[in-house]
DNA sequence: TCTGGGGTCCTAGGACCC
DNA sequence: TCTGGGGTCCTAGGACCC
């Protein structure tokens, strides 16, 4: 903890679902829910006229139509919140060299290593309300919620106190009368599980929390977390701000809209995560040496296997090779509703490979198993963009019994006019590369 | 039609080594 | 032949975050 408050945190307010509606003017004002739209969905982020009717982030999106049946629900645009988190970031970055981005919607700043002149409240209030001016005139009217202060923990706590387009400046010195009546849930790190651990100890706030001691903590929720814990509970927060962290894994995962049996079509379902996330790995400049199978079976049980490899490997067939034999020490026979690959143990080199290419044509032919993708999912997805040849851009609301239905506007149009077309009517065409 | 996907960090036990 | 102790690596699982 500083003497100052120069821990700034940003969090974008329901950004995906705030960057669709800037994008689809006929949304603004109403709910809307990014996420996955299929059977075994679960919500990415709500707007706030959604969560008037209870849909939330994590909740399973059948539960979220039951709630709001008129909201609309879309398949998210990546590459539309990247760009716009860039241009978020990029205004950050203005404020000081030191930006710790946490996710594309979120990020601490070091004001101080940003060579800040005048640290009062006020002017520090000052700065980050020329911020989210600046923010939401860059990014085309997204908001979002700042909080600063003198630690990252209360930073991260303040930017949550008032949200949407929220500003809380914690004077330095009332960190503990604000944490005091709080729920321990308000503490990052403390979860479910660990929650239900505190309250049997009778902790439910942050004051419950410091009447224990250091060494009871640990008995409870562990070493780690439990000295973690005193500390944080104290206000006593000196992590720092880290621009650069480097990647420790890469994974692919997939759930699958029906549970699959067929080891033919599990190890080709695997064989195929693999080579992307070789691709991935290839792409990055990285290697690694520990690769790792997750499966998800029926009934939901979860389970891992991973083998280490004498050097780390960047090639889709090693990688493809191991996970199927990883894959095939699990029983599968009930079932499997979702298949998982990722490398781990990272290199920021690659080996020489010396036996260079026993690539075998059996390798290669193993997607010919694959299922075929639902006629709908993969070509028309809820939300995504569009262009007709004779109607300009728009954007897909929804498709099904060989019709999609689309309506014409843009960020600069106001609502539009809504049509429906053939799937395969050649004059509308996608503005996404298809996803495989 | 219960429960995504991409990550990070921690724990605990066993192997192995000194 | 009655068996310590620490460190590191590996594996499996779990909690948590957005």
């Amino acid at each position: 903890m500083r003497g100052e408050a120069t821990v700034l945190h940003l969090d974008l307010d329901a950004f995906f679902a705030s960057v669709e509606q800037r994008d689809k003017p006929s949304l603004r004002g109403k709910p809307v829910v990014v996420g996955g739209v299929g059977g075994r969905g679960v919500v990415a982020t709500a707007s706030y006229e959604a969560r008037a009717f209870g849909v939330h982030s994590a909740m399973p999106t059948a539960e979220a139509r039951r709630r709001c049946p008129h909201a609309a629900f879309l398949t998210g645009r990546f590459h539309a919140y990247q760009e716009a988190s860039a241009t978020v970031m990029a205004l950050l970055r203005e404020l000081s060299p030191l930006v710790e981005p946490l996710s594309l919607d979120e990020a601490f700043v070091d004001l101080a290593a940003g060579g800040l002149a005048e640290t009062s409240v006020d002017a520090v209030a000052a700065l980050a309300r020329r911020l989210k001016d600046d923010v939401a005139q860059a990014t085309g009217g997204i908001t979002g919620s700042v909080g600063v202060a003198t630690s990252k923990l209360v930073a991260k706590i303040a930017s949550d106190l008032d949200k949407p387009d929220g500003l809380v400046v914690v004077a330095p010195g009332s960190e503990l009368d604000l944490l005091r009546p709080m729920q321990v849930t308000v503490i990052p790190g403390v979860g479910p599980a660990t929650a239900e651990r505190l309250r049997r100890i009778g902790v439910h706030t942050v004051a419950d929390l410091l009447e224990i001691s250091e060494e009871e903590l640990v008995r409870v929720v562990g070493q780690a977390h439990g000295r973690g814990l005193f500390w944080l509970a104290r206000a006593e927060d000196d992590r720092p701000v880290v621009a650069e962290r480097e990647t420790k894994s890469v994974s692919i995962e997939d759930t699958y809209e029906t549970d699959h049996v067929d080891r033919r079509v599990l190890d080709g379902l695997i064989g195929r995560q693999a080579a992307k996330v070789a691709e991935r790995l290839r792409a990055a400049k990285l290697s690694g040496r520990t690769v790792t199978v997750k499966i998800r079976l029926h009934d939901f049980s979860t389970h891992t296997r991973s083998s280490t490899l004498p050097a780390p490997t960047d090639d889709g067939r090693v990688v493809s090779r191991l996970a199927r034999s990883l894959l095939g020490e699990v029983d599968t026979s009930g079932g499997v509703r979702l298949l998982g690959v990722g490398v781990s143990g990272l290199a920021d080199w690659i080996q020489e490979d010396l036996f260079a290419d026993e690539s075998s044509a059996e390798e290669e032919a193993a997607g010919d198993l694959l299922p075929t993708s639902p006629p709908m999912s993969a070509e028309w997805r809820p939300g995504m963009d569009v262009e007709h040849e004779a109607h300009g851009r728009g954007w897909v609301w929804g498709s099904g019994k060989g019709v999609v239905t689309v309506r014409f506007e843009t960020a600069l149009s106001g609502p539009g006019k809504v049509l429906s077309f053939a799937v395969d009517d050649p004059a509308l065409t996608s503005l996404h590369r298809p996803r495989r």
